[in-house]
DNA sequence: TTGCAACAGTTGTATTAGCAACTGTAGTTG
DNA sequence: CAACTACAGTTGCTAATACAACTGTTGCAA
């Protein structure tokens, strides 16, 4: 019994510190993805992230609510974001007249435009910075357990992350 | 040449979705400790993690710089939080006049049994929200692409997150 | 030793995020 | 159809974050 608490202690410890790296990794990545995002197109990380979930869309409009859970964040925060990219004409709110509560937003033209050469950036530091130095296989199992953790949690939002951009 | 674009451009896309998902669940369990810590122990993430730090350090104390490393903070950042936690009481500043520029940074006596209440929920919650649905392979898998990523981005600080706190 | 550059940390300022409260709409029940 | 509840989104407010500029310290070089 000793036993398997010493065994459970050590387990947790390397679950404590795997935790800690994944949220370490995750602020280095993004940060620099923010860096260059900014620097280039002007763009926010999360405002990136809210055009690249309209890119996915591929042209069909988006709820604010469903943009919100899918970027897992506060409906007032998307609201905020989703702002910032209408003043900038990156993306078009409406109401439609079937159902009043909702807003549709979609890509502009120009949004369309900026979102291109935004994704040309974020690929390239994505790759240097994370996809360059894992392989197939690690990728493949990272995201077998990425998704179980989101499943578990109540996040899998069966997100296809497609933008298909430049074809 | 166009099957290796084709199947580039596939890998690239689940490396998109990886990076994506990684996010993701880094919000979410996120999202479940700053609650969790909030409402028993009135204390941030952020704040947590600073304190876990020392604690990992043992008694020996940190200087802000050295902290601020560790979390991946700016400076800035790291100063406010401290300050946060020296006005509760929880830590100690101190320079010491061997070098009158670094400022020790070190847990009190309330800060210690703080934490150790606060370390109790955080293992619940990590269990809950991540351990449980990672087998031991799993999390050392974890650790190896992490371990490389913060490495290979100049971020790895050979951290010991072993606060071994509950003897 | 004086002067200067690099460093550690803090503070001013602006941006961002989230909770709670609010507006307005849809659906439901009496 | 009136009242009530639930829903979608926004807004007021407060807290938190980061960059840039600042203070003070150290080490080095002329």
């Amino acid at each position: 019994m000793a036993d398997v608490k010493v065994r459970g202690r050590a387990a947790d410890q390397d679950q404590v510190t795997a935790w800690i790296n994944l949220q370490q990794a995750n602020r280095v990545i993004e940060g620099f993805l923010e860096h260059r995002l900014q620097s280039e197109v002007d763009l926010s990380w999360a405002e990136f992230e809210l055009l690249m979930r309209l890119q996915v869309a591929a042209g069909h409009p988006l709820q604010m609510s469903e943009i919100a859970a899918q970027l897992i964040n506060s409906p007032s925060g998307t609201t905020r974001i989703a702002d910032r990219l209408e003043r900038a004409g990156l993306i078009e709110r409406e109401t439609p007249a079937a159902n009043r509560r909702v807003v549709h937003v979609k890509l502009t033209q120009r949004g369309q435009e900026v979102l291109e050469q935004a994704d040309r950036a974020f690929r390239e530091v994505l790759h240097e910075t994370f996809a360059m130095h894992l392989t197939d296989s690690d990728v493949a199992e990272l995201r077998g357990m990425l998704r179980k953790l989101l499943e578990r949690n109540g996040a899998w939002s069966e997100t296809r992350c497609d933008p298909n951009l430049s074809k």
